[in-house]
DNA sequence: ATTTTAATGCAACTTAGTTGCAATAAACCT
DNA sequence: AGGTTTATTGCAACTAAGTTGCATTAAAAT
């Protein structure tokens, strides 16, 4: 299933922001923030950004991850990988795949790690 | 090194609504947030909470933690261990420690997992 | 006991994200 | 294709979480 069949059949429109949405997003190396986005995309609108996260998030078209700075940040859900955050310079970094983690009862969806970064570290 | 060692000796000075978060913290099962901090102690300002939060965070007797509900949860750091976050009912809850897990370059403090919990799998 | 200085408490502020609503435009339907 | 329906947009106003400035208070050092 394409990312627009995966829109289309949830019974979403794909719209133009929607597309460069995802256009942008589709070649990020890392989650962005609002903030970050609008630099890429000066012409969206703060509440269609935010009210496509929630939409696409409620799919799993998108992955929002909370930083310890009190903003989210977003990403596709493509391949599912775990992120490590530090505390030191804030960074959002992404992980390669690992092993998927078992926890009984659980359906464990993401995994994050905090601490600090190697550059921060030195 | 107690709590309250570790509190003077980087330099903090144990005051009366410091005494009293710590004390309020030490009985929790979960992470809480301010305002479920409130509930259990009316008295606090906002303003001296966050401040002892932050301040205690930096010399690693508390640990916050990020909630999808965009607020900030805090704990006491004496036992370290992962914690689950449900996206569907936004509880925290701690998890059983667990090895440490290795990340070459990496100093990693904490383990967030997300996803659905039993209740709401059901 | 006095002095020094960190911490408190209040109010005002900031910032991220949400909401209401009229206008717009996908997609559906002959 | 043209008309209709209804999701989505874009704007402004709002909310909620957390921060900041500053005068006052009280730890702790002398």
């Amino acid at each position: 299933m394409t990312l627009n069949e995966k829109i289309t059949r949830n019974g979403f429109r794909l719209t133009a922001p929607r597309k460069k949405i995802l256009s942008i997003l589709a070649i990020q190396q890392q989650p962005i923030s609002f903030d970050e986005y609008t630099l890429l995309d000066p012409t969206i609108d703060k509440s269609t950004f935010y009210r496509t996260m929630q939409s696409f998030e409620s799919v799993r078209i998108i992955n929002g991850i909370e930083s310890d700075t009190g903003k989210r940040y977003f990403e596709l859900t493509e391949t599912i990988h775990p992120h490590f955050i530090c505390q030191h310079c804030h960074s959002i970094v992404c992980l390669p795949s690992q092993p998927p983690i078992a926890l009984q009862g659980y359906s464990i969806e993401s995994v994050i790690y905090k601490g600090v970064c190697p550059q921060c570290l030195k």
